[in-house]
DNA sequence: GGCGTGTGGTTCAAATTCGAACCACGCCGT
DNA sequence: ACGGCGTGGTTCGAATTTGAACCACACGCC
């Protein structure tokens, strides 16, 4: 192990900024979604996933990597949704391990009354508060971490 | 409510990176840290706090908006970090309801064995991916937003 | 056909998190 | 000195998260 290099002030900025902002915005948002429309933000990101796609459905192991959680994770979440009438599981035809988690009417409807809040909440505490540039840095220079965070992940 | 302003392109891509780079991240940095010390990012957070100060020592409140965590949070963190004999809790002598968390000797050894892997994976991970353009806007853009959030939590 | 190996999901126990309720005490006006 | 209010921390219960263990099945290869 060589010598460590420690990060200097310009690095050790960026960094505190990164970890501070996203802690911060996370729960704010959270908080935000639950007492508009009772959804977690894990919630809500599963549903935004399913209505992105034809149908309305999803293999929850596509969902798992798309998102954040553990499998296990994923599965209590879709547990509590189907319980909430959000969702539901359909097994796949073509493979009876499989699960498809589909979106319901209920699902749409209320994602659809979640999102304007949720669209204007990121707004203004994230997007609305970057320069323009700020932003392309933001989308490029983090899009490469992630990139590089879902390669490495094997 | 006026009519909702959605994301265009651009601006969804960085939010997504934002969140998906977040995400995977703190979950990498979680693991490398538990992995290479048995400490959780957060602890490893509150002691490095502690240690950025004389003494070592930080009033539990102090620590708690350093920090991203509720109150409560901390305390049951803390708590696991004093059965570890990485930290202490002394009263405030001055007031007795207050409570500092002193570092000790064990907690500081750990954390300088801890720091040189972290380090280098926050390095790896999120640093030396970028440019040094893209630390700038990050570090400006973010830390804009960081403020604006701790100051509207009134 | 029959057997290892790998996958897709779920279940389980344990750890962590949060907010709300709570206690004990300082602070301040009277 | 006294009573009410705000603060600093902890406790409590409920929700969530995670990794590991676990089934049931698909697949490839003999």
């Amino acid at each position: 192990m060589a010598e460590t290099r420690w990060l200097d002030p310009s690095e050790m900025r960026a960094w505190k900024a990164f970890l501070a902002a996203g802690a911060l915005l996370n729960r704010r948002l959270d908080q935000q979604l639950k007492e508009d429309s009772g959804l977690s933000h894990a919630q809500y990101e599963i549903l935004v996933r399913l209505s992105a796609h034809p149908d309305g459905e999803l293999r929850m192991t596509e969902l798992a990597d798309a998102l954040i959680n553990s499998k296990s994770g994923l599965t209590y979440q879709v547990g509590q949704l189907e319980k909430a009438g959000l969702v539901r599981r359909r097994s796949c035809p073509s493979d009876v391990r499989g699960v498809f988690a589909v979106l319901t009417e209920a699902g749409r409807e209320l994602l659809e009354r979640a999102a304007p809040g949720h669209v204007a909440a990121v707004r203004e505490l994230l997007i609305d508060v970057l320069t323009p540039e700020q932003r392309e840095a933001i989308a490029d220079g983090l899009g490469e971490v992630t990139r590089r965070l879902r390669a490495g992940s094997a």
